[in-house]
DNA sequence: TTTTTTAGATTAAACGATTAAGCAAAATAT
DNA sequence: ATATTTTGCTTAATCGTTTAATCTAAAAAA
């Protein structure tokens, strides 16, 4: 038993296929398809559970309904929270998300991008990542509809949702000297991607503006290949410097999972021998013997607003560039709580 | 500058589009293509950069080359897991992948199973939830290849890669008595699957071939949607019963994200006044101030086998039946350590 | 020399839908 | 009664491939 096909329906109801297309597509009126055969048509398609082909519709429309979303690691909690609401938005609106990893390569996220291509997805929503500008440029050289998402590149003009990075780094930095730290250190990737950059900036005007000085040291870019073991050298450094940090800021998910590890071997004690803040969020930091406080970014909006920006650019692709900078939020926890009764509750 | 065609490629060439089909398909042997017309074709399609239309080609075939993933929730870690190392493996194997989440919702679970047989996925991997054996039955009677992952019905005969629930169970029942525990509880889904009736039942046998008697009131059974704050009753019972449990055993990840943060709340020692072991794994485990201790289900294994049954049953449908079951692995950390000096280390 | 075979190409249908264009009959206008 | 419009439907091209069937000329065999 064969799916039916608009032929099927149209022999059996003797008509030809178009009066059949017609009808199922609600098109009756400006078709001027006759009622009686209008309602024949329609208890056919029912009785014979009519599903319309999407290949060929969308060989015919050039339109896949479907929409490409590439990311870092879908196992990384963050992308796979942010991919769990550009799905479901996705289906609200009819439309397919095929998600793609990159790990944070521009080879693969160059590969996924020509495969999705190919594929014809209508769209994209794109988390860059270092080294993929050419891609950018490409998708805007091709008019190839897309938005990014969580980072973008302030040198090129594309649609982007994304994080306040600057303003949450500086409210971090902020709150930790409110809580009485004066020497405040920052992990971040080594990077020219300039959501990372805007991390370390907000962190460094925060001290500026409270004429707190920047040392170098302070600073630990280590590369995201090689994590795992950078990050114990950068905070064994960071510990020994002549200007031993009193808190750290971390500005990735993945950076502070493996710096609470270290630090915990180290048998070294949140927040008195070190106060934490950190960006991402999951379950460790409400389970850590000291809650983490951290950068919570508004995920839900950033995914949601990311599928309605695109599909308003499906509907209508003149539409004016779209930009977006949303607040993330400070979480305060225990990790960074006054270091003296002084400040703060 | 629209794509090119095979008819743009044959206009060029000054052939047939049959011939640059054939060409291009590696048939030109098959099919006697003069060797220097062959040589032609390809060098225009090279310079046209030539890249095929998959919805073409996949109306025609009937092949999309695509797979659709069916899981609870992307957004839990387990699930994202598994669904990384299956978009992995499917594009090692030209296949892409399109993710659903269900959020253990049979009725959701149908509407995406609909959806994408629509869009014709060649087959399915998916990880079942309660009440969705008619969907199996239905990609039974339909054909449409599939393989259950994680979860299977034994009741219904299917291809499956699952882990051995009843073994990990077990063991981890074991595990525990041997570390001298003697009134060990559980907590599971309120569920008639399988794989959860398998982690009771392995738990009870522990027991059982301990001489261990099993007390009602050490299983506690929540219901999935209502978890958050049926686990606090459950453990606020489990504890305040006569016969108070000096060890849990966690049957998800959610489940013992929750037990752990209202353990936390209730500043309950792990594992002095509670030892615990728990399915799932992240990173939480490593990081709670007593790592825990977890079963490790072969995740990788898991997610490429699925993927592998699949891919050949799609070459040769009328393969037999592929069913495994995968040990996992009892990880033994702090949360589990034995309660007097006498056993193990 | 005639017939058969073979190499090398073309034609056209098919996959399943959409839709512009066309056509005949009925209804309306002149 | 004739011309025009409207109504209701069909035809056929199209999207980009694949592939069975066919064709043609040249080569091989009879």
């Amino acid at each position: 038993m064969k799916k039916a096909s608009l032929k099927d329906i149209a022999q059996q109801a003797g008509v030809s296929t178009a009066l059949v297309s017609y009808v199922l597509n609600g098109k009756e009126k400006e078709t001027r398809v006759g009622e009686a055969i209008a309602q024949k048509i329609r208890l056919i398609a029912k009785e014979l559970n009519y599903q319309p082909n999407h290949l060929a519709k969308s060989l015919r429309s050039g339109k896949t309904h479907t929409i490409g979303l590439i990311i870092a690691d879908i196992s990384n909690p963050f992308f796979a929270n942010i991919a769990r609401v550009v799905e479901d938005e996705a289906k609200k609106n009819g439309y397919t998300v095929i998600i793609g990893s990159c790990d944070e390569h521009a080879e693969k996220s160059w590969d996924l991008l020509n495969v999705l291509i190919n594929r014809q997805v209508d769209g994209f929503i794109i988390v860059s990542c270092e080294g993929s500008e050419n891609q950018v440029h490409y998708l805007k050289e091709r008019n190839i509809p897309f938005v990014l998402l969580d980072r973008h590149f302030p040198e090129i003009q594309t649609d982007f949702v994304a994080t306040n990075n600057y303003k949450a780094s500086y409210d971090a930095g902020i709150h930790l000297i409110k809580s009485g730290y004066k020497k405040i250190g920052i992990m971040a990737y080594k990077s020219n991607m300039y959501h990372m950059e805007e991390r370390v900036r907000g962190y460094k005007h925060a001290l500026r503006d409270n004429k707190i000085e920047f040392h170098d040291a302070w600073l630990k870019e280590v590369h995201f290949e090689t994590m795992d073991s950078e990050v114990r050298t950068a905070i064994d450094e960071i510990l020994a410097s002549e200007q031993r940090v009193d808190a750290m800021i971390f500005a990735t998910y993945g950076l502070a999972i493996n710096a609470l590890k270290y630090i915990t071997e180290l048998r070294l004690q949140v927040p008195s021998d070190l106060a934490i803040v950190s960006y991402g969020q999951a379950e460790v930091f409400d389970l850590y013997y000291c809650p983490i406080t951290y950068v919570q970014q508004p995920l839900e909006m950033l995914g949601k607003t990311s599928v309605e920006f695109l599909l308003k650019k499906l509907k209508n692709p003149d539409e004016g560039m779209k930009q977006i900078l949303m607040e993330a939020k400070l979480i305060a926890r225990d990790s960074s709580k006054p270091k003296t009764s002084a400040v703060n509750g």
